[in-house]
DNA sequence: TGCTAATGAGACGTAACGAA
DNA sequence: TTCGTTACGTCTCATTAGCA
């Protein structure tokens, strides 16, 4: 005998892609962040890779993995962008790089294992030679630059206050005598009796003022 | 049957481009010095071409790999310009320069492997030859153009004013006699005698000021 | 930090030079 | 020769800077 089901009619809504709008007839319904895909339509934001197995979002967006990790995931420490995990890496203490941004930032050449490199402040890398070299040439510059001082032994100076005592201005051929006998710079010497004289006048001056 | 995908959920603002100003929706978006730019508005700062791969910053500055190290990489030791870590250079000492660079200051030949030459203070260089004769010259200089000035003794200058005192115009054979006794050459006590008597007559034309 | 070697500007005296 | 000028050698004064 044939029965009669009582039948029972659910109106529901029929799903629209999130992706292009339209309704969705697929028998598989793709569910990201709470709205429905085709499966045509969940693709990478970035690559257009089609997203069947597993997907990440930002915002109103979806990514695959690596699109993702691009953009989001931890900041190379020289060129600041994403590196995804699954990307081979160097590292420098904390700091994360890419591989072809693990170089010297000064000759550019890549970092190899075993290299000696120096981490600048920055988190940007310079290799040993280049370090080196810059820092060399700025012991160079700074070493140059300075005005040599000679230094007057006490022998030297035992010379020049002997002849300081017969005068204190004394005569040229006085002076190269002088020079050959302590072996100091002609020029040097002659400093030696101005700055003299004038160490002498001061305490002189000093010594005037104290009495007052 | 659905399927759920796990999502990451990070809430983050619409990035806005740091060249522009404007926000990017593009599907690529460049992030240097922290701040993300439209991949049209990533340009370097001196030559303007994109900079889709890889960039070098400075400041608020992008730059591109050429222009950044013309401007920030090592010095060329000659013209002082910055040099692209693949360019092919020449050294000295510790001192980089370019190709073009290295180079005779003096007859701008380009000194090749094996050539002689003398690397200057200034860090330039000059060939051996060009270096030698330019000393050459320079101790010619220093020996012929140098007007000599002959120093006159105590005892020279008491000779010649007790000369200057019998006559201040003495006969020839007086002078010749002072000069033997002084060892002074007769064209030197010639012309003491004439500053002298130049002198003396400037400081009665002073003396006569004063008294008016 | 103090002493003092070195530098730089400015002045002076005068040896040397060149032209008239 | 004289006259005007140039430039060498030295000094002072005020400062700067290297080293024990």
């Amino acid at each position: 005998a044939d029965r009669v089901f009582p039948v029972l009619f659910i109106a529901a809504a029929i799903p629209k892609c999130a992706g292009c709008g339209e309704h969705i007839y697929d028998r598989f319904i793709l569910k990201v962040l709470d709205r429905a895909w085709h499966s045509k339509c969940l693709t990478c934001s970035d690559c257009m890779a089609p997203l069947s197995d597993k997907c990440f979002s930002k915002g109103d967006n979806v990514y695959c993995k690596d699109d993702f990790f691009k953009r989001f995931g931890t900041k190379c420490a020289s060129c600041d962008k994403g590196i995804p995990p699954t990307e081979v890496v160097r590292r420098a203490q904390e700091n994360v790089y890419h591989l072809d941004c693990f170089a010297c930032l000064m000759c550019a050449r890549q970092l190899n294992t075993g290299d000696e490199f120096y981490l600048m402040e920055d988190r940007k890398l310079v290799c040993k030679t280049d370090y080196e070299a810059a820092k060399a040439r700025e012991y160079e510059m700074d070493s140059s630059n300075k005005r040599p001082r000679t230094t007057i032994t006490a022998k030297q100076l035992e010379a020049l206050k002997r002849a300081y005592n017969e005068s204190n201005k004394p005569a040229r051929h006085v002076r190269e005598q002088l020079s050959a006998e302590t072996g100091l710079d002609m020029r040097v010497v002659q400093v030696w009796f101005q700055n003299r004289r004038a160490k002498e006048k001061r305490l002189k001056k000093d010594a005037g003022r104290q009495r007052w």
